[in-house]
DNA sequence: GTGGTCTAGACCACC
DNA sequence: GTGGTCTAGACCACA
């Protein structure tokens, strides 16, 4: 696994490392029960602090996406997200407006984004809970 | 003009009030040369600081999407984005693979994504530019 | 790095901040990836409030021209302006005019501006995008 | 005479009507000794409170651009400029540099910059004083 | 220790 | 009355 870290990026650095753990689970190079990194291994890989890649790990767990096995090491978890399926389309929903209004803001016209998204959900895999 | 700012959320009351004034255009509630509140109009309303809501107002001109006049207010700008065609794709794109992840992480199937998203779209007024 | 604030100037305090910036690094004495000082520093040197520094890098920023990392500080931009074509040349071509205009107001030689100009030129280094 | 006013400019309305009074002067279409619209004429033309008019001609009178014969109205100034030499340089080179450091931020070549800049030179008129 | 957010309040420029 | 500038200071998120 490689991780693009941008330390210049709006975003602060666990959340990038929480954002392309997911893109690897749902790009199908991570599949269920696989191991990730250790904490150590990654920082050292990233060079970045031990200290920010546990911040990492710990949401990824309380989002039920990693479980951490004391004495193995943390694995993708096999269960699907325990939320509601209400919550997650207001999750998944308020994502995809914040993407549509930026793109009328923008002036992409409907067709654009729309061909945009396809190609983007074509790369992923997805599979029904 | 209702804003309904959450003080307890994870993004800033500044953004949330940026982020809710794009959605007002981009629902075609807000039209070009329309005025929007003034600073204090708003931060009276809402009772938040003058400061965050000139702040607000000030990326909304960055962007292009509204223009300030000193002593008449502040108005919805005629004008489109000067960013390039591909600062406009990255930024859109980048939203719009945040929500795919999302949706993949949360085992949501990707014709239900793409049938919300098309609501979504629906509800935005787009102009191309 | 030494900076000369003017509080009596006609342009505001993080405006001057934001043109000596920009001055040092057309100047070449800053280049991509020098770290600029902290808020803090510049605020203490220049006796200024920091929010005031805060402020002349955010433009910076929104810019392109420098990337602030919470934690480590902010440094000097390799990318270039995302701005169209377009909009530089009308950016670039404004501020020739005026400088045009008051030259001719001034009745200055023709000559003498353009030579003035090419000198100005020879400070600085110009590399294309 | 028409001018162009932008209430959403960065600059205030009074200091475009100075720059643009300038401008037609150093375009030739104004020539010394011509009479200027009246403040309450070009108040009524532009729709625009009469006091920023007159602010405008203020400014311009004392720059010694133009003079105000009470009774018969404002006349474009033979006169030159009462500055010194080296007052006219730095005003004229402090407007240069700062477009020329807005060039180079932007990444436009230098030559690209001689030449628009050379293009604009040609729109004037320039006598020596 | 870095920058970011938000508040409170004074003063100013513009119209 | 409009927004803009600047100050002072508290508190927070990030690394």
């Amino acid at each position: 696994m490689y991780f693009a870290i941008n330390s210049a990026s709006e975003f602060p650095v666990y959340q990038q490392i929480v954002d392309q753990i997911k893109r690897e689970i749902a790009l199908g190079r991570l599949s269920c029960t696989d191991k990730i990194p250790t904490v150590r291994e990654l920082a050292a890989q990233l060079i970045i602090n031990p200290n920010t890649i546990a911040k990492a790990y710990r949401i990824l767990e309380q989002q039920g996406i990693v479980v951490t096995r004391v004495g193995s090491g943390t694995f993708v978890s096999e269960a699907g997200s325990s939320l509601s399926q209400d919550a997650r389309k207001t999750l998944v929903c308020g994502k995809l407006e914040l993407a549509a209004v930026e793109a009328a803001t923008l002036r992409i016209s409907k067709t654009t984004v729309s061909e945009w998204f396809e190609t983007i959900l074509g790369k992923f895999m997805f599979r029904e809970a």
